[in-house]
DNA sequence: TTATCTGCAAAATGTTTGCATGCAC
DNA sequence: GTGCATGCAAACATTTTGCAGATAA
Protein backbone atom coordinates (compact mmCIF):
# COMPACT_ATOMS: atom_id res chain seq x y z
CA UNK A 1 0.00 0.00 0.00
CA UNK A 2 2.85 2.29 0.87
CA UNK A 3 3.73 1.39 -2.76
CA UNK A 4 0.50 2.53 -4.27
CA UNK A 5 0.88 5.90 -2.45
CA UNK A 6 4.85 6.20 -3.52
CA UNK A 7 3.39 5.23 -7.46
CA UNK A 8 0.88 7.91 -7.43
CA UNK A 9 2.90 10.40 -6.46
CA UNK A 10 5.15 9.80 -9.18
CA UNK A 11 2.39 9.57 -11.29
CA UNK A 12 0.75 12.71 -10.21
CA UNK A 13 4.61 14.64 -10.44
CA UNK A 14 4.98 13.04 -13.73
CA UNK A 15 1.94 14.84 -14.95
CA UNK A 16 2.86 18.25 -14.29
CA UNK A 17 0.59 17.93 -10.79
CA UNK A 18 1.38 19.31 -7.54
CA UNK A 19 1.71 17.35 -4.34
CA UNK A 20 -0.17 18.82 -1.65
CA UNK A 21 -0.94 18.60 1.72
CA UNK A 22 -4.14 18.16 0.96
CA UNK A 23 -3.79 16.36 -2.04
CA UNK A 24 -1.84 13.42 0.12
CA UNK A 25 -4.56 13.56 2.86
CA UNK A 26 -7.09 12.81 0.19
CA UNK A 27 -4.90 9.94 -0.93
CA UNK A 28 -4.33 8.60 2.02
CA UNK A 29 -8.24 8.68 3.17
CA UNK A 30 -8.78 6.64 -0.26
CA UNK A 31 -6.24 4.04 0.24
CA UNK A 32 -7.26 3.15 3.72
CA UNK A 33 -10.81 2.91 2.87
CA UNK A 34 -11.81 -0.44 2.31
CA UNK A 35 -16.07 0.72 2.50
CA UNK A 36 -16.06 3.16 -0.88
CA UNK A 37 -16.13 6.49 0.81
CA UNK A 38 -18.47 9.17 -0.93
CA UNK A 39 -16.79 12.62 -1.16
CA UNK A 40 -18.48 13.84 1.73
CA UNK A 41 -17.61 10.45 3.82
CA UNK A 42 -13.98 11.95 2.62
CA UNK A 43 -13.83 15.51 3.04
CA UNK A 44 -15.19 14.48 6.86
CA UNK A 45 -11.51 12.53 7.20
CA UNK A 46 -9.44 14.34 5.44
CA UNK A 47 -10.91 17.59 7.93
CA UNK A 48 -9.43 15.35 11.06
CA UNK A 49 -6.04 16.48 10.20
CA UNK A 50 -6.29 19.44 7.57
CA UNK A 51 -8.97 21.34 9.53
CA UNK A 52 -9.12 23.71 6.71
CA UNK A 53 -9.51 21.62 3.59
CA UNK A 54 -12.48 22.86 1.31
CA UNK A 55 -14.94 20.23 -0.58
CA UNK A 56 -13.89 21.72 -3.26
CA UNK A 57 -10.57 20.16 -3.10
CA UNK A 58 -11.38 17.00 -2.55
CA UNK A 59 -13.80 17.01 -5.43
CA UNK A 60 -10.61 18.39 -7.62
CA UNK A 61 -8.61 16.12 -6.31
CA UNK A 62 -10.57 13.51 -7.08
CA UNK A 63 -11.32 14.45 -10.66
CA UNK A 64 -7.35 14.81 -11.27
CA UNK A 65 -7.23 11.36 -10.22
CA UNK A 66 -10.13 10.08 -12.37
CA UNK A 67 -8.16 11.56 -15.60
CA UNK A 68 -5.33 9.35 -14.51
CA UNK A 69 -7.47 6.19 -14.08
CA UNK A 70 -6.60 5.62 -10.98
CA UNK A 71 -9.95 6.26 -9.08
CA UNK A 72 -13.13 3.98 -9.98
CA UNK A 73 -16.21 6.15 -9.35
CA UNK A 74 -19.94 4.56 -8.71
CA UNK A 75 -21.87 7.13 -10.31
CA UNK A 76 -25.91 7.27 -8.04
CA UNK A 77 -27.77 9.99 -9.58
CA UNK A 78 -30.35 9.92 -6.39
CA UNK A 79 -27.06 9.82 -3.98
CA UNK A 80 -23.80 10.80 -2.97
CA UNK A 81 -21.51 8.90 -5.46
CA UNK A 82 -18.50 6.74 -4.05
CA UNK A 83 -14.87 5.68 -4.68
CA UNK A 84 -12.77 3.01 -5.02
CA UNK A 85 -9.28 4.15 -4.96
CA UNK A 86 -7.29 0.58 -4.04
CA UNK A 87 -8.84 -0.74 -6.81
CA UNK A 88 -9.48 1.46 -10.11
CA UNK A 89 -10.74 -0.85 -12.24
CA UNK A 90 -14.20 -2.45 -13.16
CA UNK A 91 -15.21 -5.02 -10.58
CA UNK A 92 -18.43 -6.23 -9.27
CA UNK A 93 -19.97 -4.63 -6.01
CA UNK A 94 -22.81 -5.90 -3.84
CA UNK A 95 -24.98 -3.21 -2.22
CA UNK A 96 -27.08 -2.82 0.64
CA UNK A 97 -29.85 -0.60 0.23
CA UNK A 98 -30.85 -0.41 3.79
CA UNK A 99 -27.20 0.36 5.38
CA UNK A 100 -25.37 2.00 1.88
CA UNK A 101 -22.88 -0.52 2.61
CA UNK A 102 -20.57 -1.62 -0.51
CA UNK A 103 -18.59 -4.58 -0.95
CA UNK A 104 -16.20 -6.36 -3.20
CA UNK A 105 -18.19 -9.68 -3.42
CA UNK A 106 -15.54 -12.71 -4.79
CA UNK A 107 -17.05 -13.56 -8.52
CA UNK A 108 -15.92 -15.11 -11.39
CA UNK A 109 -15.44 -11.98 -13.97
CA UNK A 110 -17.62 -11.31 -16.84
CA UNK A 111 -14.93 -11.89 -19.59
CA UNK A 112 -16.69 -14.84 -21.04
CA UNK A 113 -19.54 -12.49 -21.35
CA UNK A 114 -17.83 -9.32 -22.66
CA UNK A 115 -16.26 -11.93 -25.62
CA UNK A 116 -19.46 -12.90 -26.49
CA UNK A 117 -21.17 -9.48 -26.58
CA UNK A 118 -18.23 -7.84 -28.62
CA UNK A 119 -18.44 -10.51 -31.33
CA UNK A 120 -22.41 -10.29 -31.28
CA UNK A 121 -22.66 -6.77 -31.45
CA UNK A 122 -19.57 -5.53 -32.62
CA UNK A 123 -19.05 -2.62 -30.26
CA UNK A 124 -15.75 -2.10 -28.83
CA UNK A 125 -16.07 -2.09 -25.04
CA UNK A 126 -14.01 -0.03 -22.84
CA UNK A 127 -15.59 -0.87 -19.26
CA UNK A 128 -18.69 -1.96 -17.52
CA UNK A 129 -20.58 -1.70 -14.14
CA UNK A 130 -21.75 -5.16 -12.65
CA UNK A 131 -24.06 -4.14 -9.06
CA UNK A 132 -25.83 -6.44 -6.96
CA UNK A 133 -28.80 -4.98 -4.52
CA UNK A 134 -29.98 -6.74 -1.69
CA UNK A 135 -30.06 -6.67 2.27
CA UNK A 136 -26.63 -7.90 4.22
CA UNK A 137 -26.97 -10.47 6.66
CA UNK A 138 -26.69 -7.72 9.89
CA UNK A 139 -29.62 -5.13 8.60
CA UNK A 140 -31.44 -8.96 7.78
CA UNK A 141 -30.77 -9.41 11.28
CA UNK A 142 -32.10 -5.63 12.77
CA UNK A 143 -35.42 -6.24 11.53
CA UNK B 1 -48.46 -3.83 -26.52
CA UNK B 2 -52.08 -2.57 -26.32
CA UNK B 3 -52.26 -5.11 -23.50
CA UNK B 4 -49.93 -3.43 -21.51
CA UNK B 5 -51.20 -0.13 -21.68
CA UNK B 6 -54.74 -1.68 -20.73
CA UNK B 7 -52.77 -3.38 -18.02
CA UNK B 8 -51.29 -0.36 -16.79
CA UNK B 9 -53.82 1.59 -16.85
CA UNK B 10 -56.02 -0.94 -14.97
CA UNK B 11 -53.27 -0.92 -12.13
CA UNK B 12 -53.34 2.64 -11.81
CA UNK B 13 -56.85 2.57 -11.26
CA UNK B 14 -56.77 0.02 -8.80
CA UNK B 15 -53.99 1.86 -6.99
CA UNK B 16 -56.01 5.12 -6.27
CA UNK B 17 -54.51 6.77 -8.75
CA UNK B 18 -56.40 9.00 -11.83
CA UNK B 19 -56.04 8.46 -15.65
CA UNK B 20 -55.59 11.41 -17.42
CA UNK B 21 -54.81 12.82 -20.58
CA UNK B 22 -50.85 13.67 -19.28
CA UNK B 23 -50.32 10.44 -18.12
CA UNK B 24 -51.90 8.52 -20.71
CA UNK B 25 -49.55 10.23 -23.30
CA UNK B 26 -46.27 9.48 -21.26
CA UNK B 27 -47.45 6.02 -20.88
CA UNK B 28 -47.64 5.94 -24.72
CA UNK B 29 -44.59 7.03 -25.43
CA UNK B 30 -43.22 4.83 -22.66
CA UNK B 31 -44.29 1.97 -24.30
CA UNK B 32 -43.49 3.24 -27.97
CA UNK B 33 -39.67 4.04 -27.17
CA UNK B 34 -37.04 1.26 -27.51
CA UNK B 35 -34.30 3.74 -26.78
CA UNK B 36 -34.52 4.24 -23.11
CA UNK B 37 -35.48 7.97 -23.27
CA UNK B 38 -34.73 10.57 -20.82
CA UNK B 39 -37.26 12.41 -18.99
CA UNK B 40 -36.47 15.31 -21.12
CA UNK B 41 -37.00 13.23 -24.06
CA UNK B 42 -40.48 11.80 -22.74
CA UNK B 43 -41.56 15.39 -22.35
CA UNK B 44 -40.51 16.74 -25.53
CA UNK B 45 -42.69 13.96 -27.63
CA UNK B 46 -45.23 14.07 -24.97
CA UNK B 47 -45.28 17.84 -25.82
CA UNK B 48 -46.14 17.28 -29.56
CA UNK B 49 -49.57 16.42 -28.46
CA UNK B 50 -49.69 18.01 -24.77
CA UNK B 51 -47.89 21.43 -25.69
CA UNK B 52 -49.23 22.51 -22.17
CA UNK B 53 -47.55 19.50 -20.17
CA UNK B 54 -45.05 20.26 -17.08
CA UNK B 55 -42.19 18.64 -16.95
CA UNK B 56 -42.92 18.25 -13.10
CA UNK B 57 -45.95 16.19 -14.60
CA UNK B 58 -43.76 13.89 -16.34
CA UNK B 59 -41.26 13.53 -13.38
CA UNK B 60 -44.35 12.74 -11.30
CA UNK B 61 -45.72 10.20 -13.45
CA UNK B 62 -42.40 8.12 -13.49
CA UNK B 63 -42.24 8.58 -9.47
CA UNK B 64 -45.73 6.68 -9.95
CA UNK B 65 -44.47 4.24 -12.38
CA UNK B 66 -41.35 3.47 -10.64
CA UNK B 67 -43.46 2.50 -7.52
CA UNK B 68 -45.62 0.28 -9.41
CA UNK B 69 -43.01 -1.56 -10.53
CA UNK B 70 -43.71 -1.22 -14.04
CA UNK B 71 -40.85 1.04 -14.89
CA UNK B 72 -36.48 0.69 -14.82
CA UNK B 73 -35.01 3.45 -14.38
CA UNK B 74 -31.35 3.82 -15.05
CA UNK B 75 -29.08 6.18 -13.00
CA UNK B 76 -26.73 8.68 -14.17
CA UNK B 77 -25.09 10.97 -11.81
CA UNK B 78 -23.85 13.24 -15.02
CA UNK B 79 -26.11 12.79 -17.33
CA UNK B 80 -30.14 11.98 -17.48
CA UNK B 81 -31.43 9.27 -15.78
CA UNK B 82 -32.91 6.90 -18.27
CA UNK B 83 -36.12 4.83 -18.35
CA UNK B 84 -37.13 1.38 -19.59
CA UNK B 85 -40.79 0.91 -19.77
CA UNK B 86 -40.88 -1.96 -21.79
CA UNK B 87 -38.51 -4.00 -20.05
CA UNK B 88 -39.52 -3.02 -16.34
CA UNK B 89 -36.99 -5.59 -14.34
CA UNK B 90 -33.31 -5.95 -14.60
CA UNK B 91 -31.54 -6.82 -17.82
CA UNK B 92 -28.11 -5.78 -19.39
CA UNK B 93 -27.69 -2.66 -21.13
CA UNK B 94 -25.33 -1.72 -24.06
CA UNK B 95 -24.44 1.74 -23.68
CA UNK B 96 -22.22 4.30 -26.84
CA UNK B 97 -20.00 6.64 -24.34
CA UNK B 98 -19.86 8.42 -27.70
CA UNK B 99 -23.71 8.71 -28.64
CA UNK B 100 -24.89 7.75 -25.77
CA UNK B 101 -27.12 5.06 -27.29
CA UNK B 102 -28.30 2.41 -25.15
CA UNK B 103 -29.36 -0.88 -26.58
CA UNK B 104 -30.34 -4.24 -24.81
CA UNK B 105 -27.81 -6.98 -25.89
CA UNK B 106 -28.82 -10.26 -26.14
CA UNK B 107 -27.03 -12.21 -23.09
CA UNK B 108 -27.41 -14.88 -20.65
CA UNK B 109 -28.51 -14.04 -17.43
CA UNK B 110 -26.83 -13.40 -13.92
CA UNK B 111 -29.04 -16.39 -12.57
CA UNK B 112 -25.77 -18.74 -11.59
CA UNK B 113 -23.79 -15.66 -10.77
CA UNK B 114 -26.11 -14.58 -8.28
CA UNK B 115 -27.05 -17.80 -6.65
CA UNK B 116 -22.98 -18.02 -5.92
CA UNK B 117 -23.17 -14.75 -4.56
CA UNK B 118 -26.37 -15.17 -1.93
CA UNK B 119 -24.56 -18.59 -1.14
CA UNK B 120 -21.30 -16.86 -0.36
CA UNK B 121 -22.44 -13.77 1.45
CA UNK B 122 -26.20 -14.30 2.85
CA UNK B 123 -26.90 -11.09 0.90
CA UNK B 124 -30.92 -10.91 0.28
CA UNK B 125 -30.56 -10.04 -3.35
CA UNK B 126 -33.43 -8.12 -4.87
CA UNK B 127 -32.22 -6.36 -7.98
CA UNK B 128 -29.25 -6.16 -10.31
CA UNK B 129 -27.66 -4.11 -12.34
CA UNK B 130 -25.00 -5.30 -15.35
CA UNK B 131 -23.95 -2.29 -17.93
CA UNK B 132 -21.14 -2.37 -20.74
CA UNK B 133 -19.69 0.85 -21.78
CA UNK B 134 -18.10 1.03 -25.16
CA UNK B 135 -17.95 2.36 -28.60
CA UNK B 136 -21.34 1.56 -31.04
CA UNK B 137 -20.07 -0.29 -34.58
CA UNK B 138 -21.69 3.44 -36.20
CA UNK B 139 -19.61 5.68 -33.90
CA UNK B 140 -16.28 3.56 -34.74
CA UNK B 141 -16.99 4.44 -38.21
CA UNK B 142 -17.37 8.06 -38.07
CA UNK B 143 -14.20 8.33 -36.66
C1' DT C 1 9.51 33.30 -9.77
C1' DT C 2 5.52 31.52 -11.61
C1' DA C 3 2.16 28.39 -12.73
C1' DT C 4 -0.74 25.50 -10.20
C1' DC C 5 -3.62 24.80 -6.09
C1' DT C 6 -6.67 26.23 -2.43
C1' DG C 7 -10.86 27.79 -0.46
C1' DC C 8 -14.65 30.54 -0.73
C1' DA C 9 -18.83 31.57 -2.91
C1' DA C 10 -21.59 31.50 -6.85
C1' DA C 11 -23.27 28.78 -10.75
C1' DA C 12 -24.91 24.78 -12.92
C1' DT C 13 -27.58 20.59 -13.32
C1' DG C 14 -31.13 17.33 -12.69
C1' DT C 15 -34.80 16.30 -9.71
C1' DT C 16 -38.25 17.26 -6.08
C1' DT C 17 -41.58 19.97 -3.65
C1' DG C 18 -45.37 23.43 -2.38
C1' DC C 19 -49.29 25.39 -3.60
C1' DA C 20 -53.21 27.47 -6.07
C1' DT C 21 -56.07 26.03 -9.68
C1' DG C 22 -58.18 22.43 -12.52
C1' DC C 23 -60.17 18.16 -13.48
C1' DA C 24 -61.19 12.91 -12.93
C1' DC C 25 -64.17 10.31 -10.67
C1' DG D 1 -68.51 17.71 -4.68
C1' DT D 2 -64.13 15.77 -3.23
C1' DG D 3 -59.64 14.89 -3.54
C1' DC D 4 -55.98 13.79 -6.53
C1' DA D 5 -53.35 15.86 -10.56
C1' DT D 6 -51.43 19.67 -13.03
C1' DG D 7 -48.24 23.36 -13.90
C1' DC D 8 -45.70 26.96 -12.36
C1' DA D 9 -41.93 28.47 -9.68
C1' DA D 10 -39.12 27.94 -5.92
C1' DA D 11 -36.35 24.67 -3.34
C1' DC D 12 -32.94 20.97 -3.13
C1' DA D 13 -28.72 18.27 -3.42
C1' DT D 14 -24.68 17.32 -5.52
C1' DT D 15 -21.08 18.68 -8.35
C1' DT D 16 -18.59 22.20 -11.04
C1' DT D 17 -16.65 26.62 -11.86
C1' DG D 18 -14.43 31.40 -11.29
C1' DC D 19 -11.37 33.91 -9.05
C1' DA D 20 -8.16 36.18 -5.63
C1' DG D 21 -4.73 34.90 -2.73
C1' DA D 22 -1.46 31.16 -1.24
C1' DT D 23 2.10 27.89 -2.18
C1' DA D 24 4.92 23.96 -4.45
C1' DA D 25 8.57 23.46 -7.44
Amino acid sequence: MQDRMERLLDKLREQGHRITPQRIAVLRVLLESRDHPSVEDIFEKVKVNFPTTSLATVYKTISVLKELGELLELEFSNDHNRYDGNKPYPHPHLICTRCKKIVDPELGGLTDITRELVSDTGYKILSHRLEFYGICPECQERR
